[in-house]
RNA sequence: CGGGGAGUGGCGCAGUCUGGUAGCGCACCCGGCUGGGGGCCGGGCGGUCGCAGGUUCAAAUCCUGUCUCCCCGACCA
């Protein structure tokens, strides 16, 4: 586990000057994250921490839904996406190799997976199918903003169900909500799933996960029971819609920004037709496979954890997600006693496998403790002379930045993580 | 794509109107002090002022072109 003094983390005191968003701002500040160009974003160390634990998690869930993870290439050949007629979209960057073939760079995975699936699948037993990658996506945006919140080039989960027929479809459909629901709920985020647009991905049936937080694009329309996305709840004839106001059943309708986290779509037969993915049912009939698709972007969950948990001071992680479970802080110079002890209480908590980030650097209390809290691991540990004097180590609990009762300095290990290990288990 | 704004050291900015050879804060390096909320003293390093061309004795500053970035809107799996 890193020592401040040797990690790559370049905390700012000031944002920079063009951000606007929230978690633009902290996450740069934080050293989470730094820009390349328009919508082209470094995940820094402790940055990328944070997304591959967002990603940790989604594997997980989909692994236990039964699906395979794979990897599919980002430059393709153009064929796959003129059949499905993908190619005119304006998002979609398309170049040439030096022999002058068309190529794009992909924007989403279904004429890759469909191609494979059409060549591999040819019978009612090779169904249902579930496979999935983590891949980065390239896209054309008009207009790229907000920090990581919306860029040219982003990596997503997608995975792809693949079955015999509509009612098998609807099966691998739900066995995704539920999965996307666990893992939401377990990034420790506030959101709502809500109904969606079918958009530029073709298809039968959509649900969104929106995140509320105050640098979302879109507008999510809530009630007791009810949650759409304000663009469906237009079309939804027991919405009523006036001077802005949404009511449904004599209910007042509450609005709020919110971002969109992740998305699944009910595709049926669009990419199958188009790229021919047929197999032979148990008549010996040829029938297309039905599919659908089910997209998360990780980094948007992360930026929206930002959003919803941040004060003044920055960050606060709900604990699924933070770069390290505990900011050390150690006071005092190299050499002192109560530097002695920081660096026993780091070899220990190291030792008992807790993930801790050690600010072993030779500055003043004022920038380790504005840090740690730009920072926003969840638990904070301060030691220092006091520490010394009271046989305590210091505690506070990010959220809130409340000052909880500390730890014994010279107890036994086991307890110690064990008392480390209880803290960690009550916070959000 | 329409509208608005901005490019000056790693970050944040002043200087541009009125041309005279680049400055401030932070950060960074060296030395010392300090050591529980971004502390203090002293000494330093670092910038072809986005790029190209033009005007001029002289351009960060004026002119022309161009690139890049941000914000609002349109768009958005």
């Amino acid at each position: 586990m890193p020592r401040l003094s040797e990690y790559l983390l370049p905390t700012e005191k000031q944002p920079p000057a063009d951000a606007e968003a929230l978690s633009h701002k902290l996450m740069v500040r934080a050293g989470l994250i730094r820009q390349l160009g328009a919508g082209m974003w470094t995940w820094l160390p402790a940055g990328w921490r944070v997304h591959q634990r967002v990603v940790a998690i989604i594997r997980e869930e989909m692994d236990a839904i039964g699906a395979q993870e794979m990897l599919m290439p980002v430059l393709q050949p153009a064929e796959p996406w003129r059949k499905t007629g993908r190619i005119d979209i304006e998002e979609l960057f398309k170049l040439n190799d030096r022999k002058g073939s068309e190529l794009v760079l992909a924007m989403t995975h279904e004429e890759a997976v469909t191609t494979h699936v059409a060549q591999i699948v040819r019978s009612y037993r090779d169904l249902p199918l579930i496979l999935y990658h983590f891949q980065v996506k390239e896209r054309d945006e008009p207009r790229p903003r907000a920090g990581v919140l919306r860029t040219r080039e982003f990596v997503m989960k997608d995975a792809y169900s693949f079955d015999r027929d509509p009612a098998a479809m609807e099966q691998s459909y739900e066995l995704h909500v539920g999965a996307y629901d666990r893992m939401m709920a377990r990034t420790g985020l506030r959101f709502y799933r809500v109904q969606g647009d079918v958009g530029m991905m073709g298809g039968v049936g959509a649900h969104e996960y929106m995140a509320p937080c105050a640098a979302g694009e879109d507008q999510i329309v809530l009630g007791a029971g009810y949650a759409a996305n304000a663009e469906v709840a237009l079309d939804d004839p027991q919405v009523e819609h006036v001077n802005g106001e949404y009511a449904r059943g004599g209910e007042r309708l509450s609005v709020e920004p919110a971002i969109e986290i992740a998305n699944i779509f009910k595709l049926g037969t669009r990419y199958s037709d188009a790229l021919g993915a047929r197999f032979l049912d148990d008549a010996g009939a040829e029938q297309p496979v039905w599919m659908a698709c089910y997209g998360i972007g990780p980094a948007r969950i992360v930026a929206a954890a930002v959003e919803q948990f941040a004060d003044e001071h920055g960050i606060s992680w709900p604990r699924a997600l933070a770069p390290f479970a505990v900011h050390l802080v150690a006071l005092g110079k190299p050499g002192t006693p109560e530097r002695d002890a920081a660096d026993a209480l780091y070899a220990t908590l190291g030792e008992g496998g807790v993930e801790v980030l050690y600010d072993d650097r030779d500055l003043g209390p004022g920038e380790k403790f504005a840090d740690a809290e730009l920072l926003g691991c969840p638990l904070r540990l301060t030691v220092g002379r006091r520490s010394l004097e009271s046989g305590e180590i210091e505690v506070q609990l990010r959220r809130g930045r409340v000052q909880a009762p500390g730890l014994p300095l010279a107890g036994e290990p086991e307890q110690l993580l064990a008392a480390v290990d209880e803290l960690w288990q009550s916070l959000p």
